[in-house]
RNA sequence: GCCGUUGUAGCUCAGUGGUAGAGCACUUCCUUGGUAAGGAAGAGGUCGUGAGUUCAAUUCUCAUCAACGGCUCCA
């Protein structure tokens, strides 16, 4: 016998070899049903694989993150049997489960998949799933399994398995399909009872595209038709949080095939907002010390020579232009103008910090496939600010970015988004970072100890630092869950060098400042396209590109509505009246479209009694007040930015 | 840039090898109406662009541009 122990603490002892289906069963059948996968000792099994030691045993179900993980893996390989059956003689590379679903990545070789295909697949998919065929697990020597696939000619799991150790490989079958695989798996393919393949892509093997390009058929799968239908329909919902439809919904935003790709044409309303977060920029960053100052667009070739970008990323700039025999960019990046300005006068210690803002114009040649709506595009709009300072400055000043963040995510209740220190890749340096294993291991280090100090929590990834040095960057989630940096807060040790910029210290001497790239608003192009989903196109009052609307009753009460509207201008809040000739219910339901906060309804009552009754969106009748009791309200809402009435 | 899909009126979309249609929006008229769509009439498109096949192309083929779903990239 062996000593099974449980979550609760639970010990119960069982026949050696007994598998955790079993387990599950003689607990209960109810329990045995949902059982997807088992955790062993903290390692992840298969229900029907026998357990010969005492160990600790969880029960995983599809409630659990490990059992969607292997439902979905094991959907990955019923994909794989469905394509095999259709296409015989494909490779397969791999076919991870992911957050949502899973994927297979399959060389076709010279043969062609189209969308047309995929209803075909899940039919066979359905089918196979039918048979209740069992996922077996064998185990298999290295040489056995290499023999196997240099037989079948299969060089990418051949590839595989040049990473595996001998003793460590398995193999699984379910049906007419045999794989490479670490496992576990679901008991049978008969739990799979809804699937849906979503799209084919391209993907490049191992991810780098010098590589063969793959072909990626990306799927879902669940145990009920109900749970992919929700499913579908939450997508459904998504599609409509979108920023590129809500912009257009709401006239924020527009592009143009003869102006160019990734190049945003800022409607009216879009404007309103813009003008709506400088603002609110330049009174915070004024109030935290930074100067403001205006630069050009473009500038000669050397200057991102010395600053190190051009070899970097020459690719995602636009071409430059010759002017007299001199190269000419469009800028991609601010900091080297800022450094110039830096520059322009001697600075003493008595100078720093010394931190100078702009909403900076940058051009970025994205690649054609990468342009995202506002997220990714070719012109942007940066709130940019450099802060020269000393090393022991340098914490406090980090510290007061991070704080500046927080202070804007709050007023904007962006509570949903992940700050990541990015780190250089040891392996990467003098390619894709600056060639300084020590600063970058010393400002890792002070940037680490700041964000520990403040208490924020945060995840460290390697690879994903700035050439010049490490950052922090805040990842948030687009409506269709693309991942994206929001705003950054970046060290900078090598440009000080490279620009020779110094300071003269206490001592007479010259020193490097360190400098801090920070842009906690990002772009406005990412930040209202992030917004726009956020608030799902119903931005607070203060952001509202109208602000209030006026509805008369009927063309009686226009003169009363008009003035209104003036005393509403006076006080500087965004306002029309609806002087058409409609029933107040269609003007109350397309001021509800384009999601004003504010309808006043005005009409006989209101008129003589010198009042207004007030609908908030999507609250409905919330009463009447008078004129001036609701522009004292209205101007308050709006100078403390409230985000919710 | 690569793989796949799409491109018809301002918007959402239907349709056809014989030079186009709906709903909403728009304009005009009637209606003066109390918290999410009153009625009628009208105007609006060389079917993304270029070439080819054909007696004839918006429809078929090719190229190209753009958008979309991914991959790669993201200072």
């Amino acid at each position: 016998m062996i000593n099974i122990s449980f979550p609760d603490g639970a010990v119960r002892q069982y026949a050696v070899g007994i598998s955790a289906m079993d387990i599950a069963k003689s607990i209960s059948e109810g329990l045995a049903k949902k059982v997807i996968v088992a955790g062993v000792n903290n390692q992840i099994w298969d229900t029907n694989r026998p357990i010969t030691a005492d160990c600790s045993l969880k029960l995983f179900t599809w409630n659990d993150a490990e059992g969607k993980n292997t439902f979905w893996h094991s959907s990955a390989h019923l994909m794989a049997e469905a394509i095999e059956a259709k296409f015989p003689g494909v490779k397969f590379w791999v076919g991870p489960p992911l957050d949502n679903g899973f994927y297979y990545d399959i060389d076709l070789g010279d043969r062609k998949i189209t969308e047309d295909d995929l209803t075909d697949l899940e039919k066979k998919m359905n089918e196979l799933a039918k048979q209740n065929n069992v996922f077996i697990r064998a185990e298999k020597a290295k040489d056995e399994a290499i023999a196997y696939f240099t037989e079948k000619g299969d060089e990418y799991k051949l590839d595989l398995l040049q990473n595996l150790e001998d003793g460590n490989i398995t193999f699984y079958t379910q049906g007419n399909f045999t794989d490479l695989c670490r496992g576990p798996h679901i008991p049978h393919t008969g739990y799979i009872k809804a699937i849906k393949l979503l799209n084919i892509a391209g993907a490049y093997w191992k991810g780098d595209e010098k590589n063969k390009q793959l072909t990626r058929i990306y799927g879902i799968t669940f145990p009920t038709q109900k749970e992919l239908d929700e499913y579908l329909h939450m997508l459904e919902e998504a599609k409509k949080r979108d920023h590129r439809k809500l912009g257009k919904e709401l006239s924020i935003y527009t592009m143009n095939d003869e102006v160019g790709p990734g190049l945003i044409l800022w409607l009216p309303n879009g404007t309103i907002i813009i003008e709506e977060l400088e603002k609110l920029a330049k009174e915070t960053e004024e109030a935290a010390g930074y100067k403001r100052v205006v630069t050009p667009h473009l500038a000669k070739e050397n200057l991102y020579l010395t600053s190190g970008h051009l070899p970097y990323y020459a690719d995602s700039m636009f071409a430059p232009m010759e002017m007299d025999g001199e190269k000419y960019y469009l800028r991609a990046m601010n900091c080297p103008h800022h450094h110039k300005i830096f520059d322009a006068e001697p600075k003493s210690y008595r100078d720093m910090p010394y931190r100078i803002a702009e909403y900076g114009t940058c051009y970025r040649y994205e690649q054609s496939g990468e342009l995202f709506g506002l997220m990714r595009v070719r012109c942007l709009h940066m709130n940019d600010a450099h802060i020269y300072c000393t090393k022991e400055q340098f914490a406090q000043e980090f510290k007061a970015v991070n704080d500046m963040y927080l202070k804007y995510f709050k007023i904007f209740g962006i509570d949903k988004y992940v700050m990541r220190l990015s780190l250089h890749d040891p392996e990467k340096l003098g390619q894709k970072y600056i060639n300084e294993p020590e600063l970058w291991l010393e400002t890792e280090e002070l940037v680490r100890n700041v964000l520990k100090e403040s208490n924020i929590p945060f995840v460290e990834v390697k690879g994903e630092g700035a050439f010049y040095g490490p950052k922090i960057d805040v990842q948030i989630w687009s409506a269709i869950g693309r991942e994206f940096t929001l705003a950054t807060n970046q060290v900078d040790f090598a440009q000080p060098r490279r620009f020779k910029l110094s300071y003269t210290n206490q001592n007479n001497e010259p020193e490097i400042p360190l400098i801090i790239h920070r842009a906690p608003l990002g772009t406005h192009e990412r930040f209202i396209g992030f917004l726009l989903e956020h608030y799902a196109g119903k931005f607070p009052t203060w952001l509202a590109p109208l602000q209030v609307k006026i509805l008369p009753i009927s063309d009686k009460f226009l003169t009363y509505a008009n003035d209104v509207k003036n005393t509403l201008v006076k006080a500087g809040v965004r306002v029309e009246v609806d002087e058409r000739q409609e029933k107040i219910g269609k003007k109350i339901r397309e001021a509800e479209i384009s999601k004003v906060p504010y309808m006043l309804i005005i009409g006989e009552k209101e008129m003589t009694e010198n009042k207004i009754s007030i609908r908030r969106h999507s609250k409905g009748d919330v009463g009447q007040l008078s004129v001036d009791e609701f522009v004292l309200n209205i101007v308050a809402e709006i100078s403390n930015r409230k985000s919710e009435e």
